[in-house]
DNA sequence: CTTTGGATCGTCT
DNA sequence: GACGATCCAAAGG
């Protein structure tokens, strides 16, 4: 469960307010889908480590790989509530976030915010290698955690994984 | 507030 | 050669 943990990149952290879930090779949707490529070599390695690939021609995007070596299930970041070094992600956004709710709310957002692009590809997020650390304050997962489709997928975005804390700030708006 | 179209390029077919 | 796990500005209500 990776809601309500935290990602942190030097002085920039956020909590992972919302998330959506990818089953490897079983999944259509996933890039893992069509077997492993130099791309999505990080998604077939161990847990606990970043995946991020570039998209759109200018959007980075980040998951954490959860599932068991070779398995290649991987968990998408897709809002952050900011927590810390806020003028940095400002600074890092520009002028198109106008408030504080909007520097993290998307997966294009957060990755942009955090400075995180595919040089962090492979990054540790346990032992936070590259700078980027996963980590967990005391908050705990959700009572009930929303549930809805998947967001943005030509195929199987109606499955049913894509998971939210209610209410919080910083979530990607929802349709 | 909602809808719409453009930007832009790495990756896989 | 086509398309994408997206974002934003502009335009209309």
């Amino acid at each position: 469960m990776l809601l309500n943990k935290v990602l942190a990149h030097g002085a920039r952290a956020g909590r992972i307010v919302e998330v959506e879930a990818y089953a490897g090779a079983l999944d259509p949707a996933s890039h893992a889908y069509r077997g492993r490529t130099a791309r999505n070599a990080t998604m077939f390695g161990p847990p606990g480590h970043l995946y991020v690939y570039f998209t759109y021609g200018m959007h980075f995007c980040a998951n954490v790989v959860c599932g068991p070596d070779g398995a290649a299930s991987a968990v998408l970041l897709r809002g952050l509530t900011p927590l810390a070094g806020l003028e940095e992600m400002r600074a890092a956004r520009g002028p198109a976030a106008r408030r504080d709710r909007d520097l993290c709310s998307g997966p294009g957002k957060l990755c942009q915010a955090l400075g995180i692009d595919r040089a962090f590809d492979g990054a540790d997020l346990v032992i936070g290698d590259g700078g980027v650390v996963l980590g967990d304050d005391g908050t705990p997962p959700p009572r009930a955690a929303g549930v809805s489709g998947r967001i943005g997928l030509s195929v199987a975005a109606d499955v049913p994984w894509r998971f939210y804390v209610p209410g919080a700030v910083g979530l990607s708006r929802s349709r």
